[in-house]
DNA sequence: TTTT
DNA sequence: TTTT
């Protein structure tokens, strides 16, 4: 259960593909940038400006695989969720912090980055928090087929410290693991 | 899955106490009335205008239950949910139509109207399909107690034609009965 | 001013071109309809079910013209706007009720139904309420040109009862007329 | 104009009473820190856990001259706004980026923290971008008498680089001042 | 009436 | 640092 509201709508185009990684539990983690961008006028110039915002979107465990196989750079995408500011330490042990979007849905709003007949319009939701019954069965062939070969038989190590390290969302998932964030 | 994002959120106050209705199937349908305002200044007078909106805005199961428990004419909520508009004859045979927002989730935003611990502050999601793995296990309360006092052994009748009739979301419960809208 | 919050994000393609008109002020408005649809498995049966959603959209002023020039029939585009009934009267003389979503913000996500070189991914607010100072001065070719041809000279009479009128957002835009709604 | 769509919604709490400051074009800047949260069940234990999310807001111009005089510690209010992250160095000379919510609208949701006749329920929109014609001379109070009063007669100098300065979103207002983000 |  |  939430205390107040904290929603986050981002429709933009990914900086670079896709990050799959796996989590020991063998949960799928993607991250992506995500590209938003205001132009505008300079009052005095009348030069046009740009400013380009960059978001970090991860996805986590149906999604993420969802995310990493039909997602690629330059992809338009509609993406649903929550902020969530992690804390890490850098090299020099000092406390860091990074603001995510958790994405609880993704939506594709091209074609491009599809070599699959998903094509553009696919719409997808939280891992296993779907509010349809059954989705279409998105995850079969994900949950068989693609974290089959992806995912390493060995559990991945966590990366070292100085790279903000993987955080599932507390009761986001059922991870089993006990990481802290 | 979706096709297209259908969004809707609100802020606003109930025009009525909640009606809660339950479906053949035991399912609660709670609907009530929200009111959203603006208010501006008439350019050509100065005088102060206000023009007030009223939302359909119906629950579906355990968010229904939360719902016909916890709000009050009155009551200050946000609400989330999907568009959808229903179809039904009137008394002449014509169709009519009527615009809902079928509620995902609802916060309440005030104290008022609650007569439990619960108070303002709470949050709900749409019965079954919260993101939280166990969102604090409010449906079992309503769903032992509330209901089975509210709920009518014999099934209650579809209402009336010149009704708008009841209509969940497709594919939104898991209703078995077979109800078109 | 808002009291409460009547907000609706829509993504989703227009069932047919948009129909433009003009305000007698020489405003314009511009109508879509947009679908959006949720798929689904039958639980009883496996079958695939879909539901398609139509959204009655409505533009003024400079976005009516922005949407009446670049999007057409089957364009994808985000909306974002307000929850607005209208009360009108059938030809009985009875009352009838018609729920838009008033757009203050559009975003066309792909280039089909755009001859101009805008392309997909433009954006645009509401007319003459951009948070950017100067929005690229998308409104210049559509005020002076476009519009000059599409608008009649002669004001265009009010539409005749039985259909829906025309009816701008209460302290939305500048109109001097005096139009209930 | 926007490429993408950049959004943010929430409701929460202040964690401490608003922090306003003047831009030396005399445009004031308010910070806030919203908490929003999660609670559930751990699967394991059956504990209940809860996971508190820190949200930086920021308003600009007479957004935030508004936010200042009403908004309290412990204040519930509603936000919407966009992602900006920010880049500064801290003491060592190293980059380092902070992710804000810079608020578009703002509407409080309860009564406390207000010692004025304004109560909880107001809304405002970002200062000069109210899509009301006149969204009731808001501003004019605050511009006239609060910031007479609050704004020192010298321009309060830039913080010290240790801090993350202050920084208007691009295009968003109309300061003259070159401030590098 | 759209879209995949 | 809030809130319930």
């Amino acid at each position: 259960m939430a205390r107040g509201i904290n929603k986050v709508i981002l429709v933009g185009n990914l900086g670079q593909d896709p990050e799959v990684k796996y989590m020991p539990s063998g949960n799928a983690v993607t991250n992506v940038t995500l590209a938003t961008s205001d132009t505008w006028k300079d009052k005095q110039t009348g030069q046009a400006q740009e400013r380009t915002e960059w978001h970090r979107v991860v996805f986590f465990n149906r999604l993420a695989e969802i995310a990493g196989e039909y997602l690629r750079k330059g992809s338009k995408v509609y993406v649903e969720g929550a902020l969530r500011t992690r804390k890490w330490q850098d090299q020099a042990g000092q406390d860091r912090y990074t603001t995510e979007i958790v994405a609880s849905e993704m939506q594709m709003l091209d074609g491009r980055g599809s070599d699959s007949g998903m094509g553009g319009g696919m719409g997808a939701n939280a891992g296993g928090y779907s509010q349809q019954p059954d989705p279409m069965g998105y995850g079969q062939p994900h949950q068989q087929a693609a974290p089959q070969q992806g995912r390493p038989q060995q559990a991945p190590r966590q990366q070292p410290q100085q790279s903000p390290p993987l955080a599932p969302p507390a009761g986001f998932d059922d991870f089993d693991d006990d990481i802290p964030f």
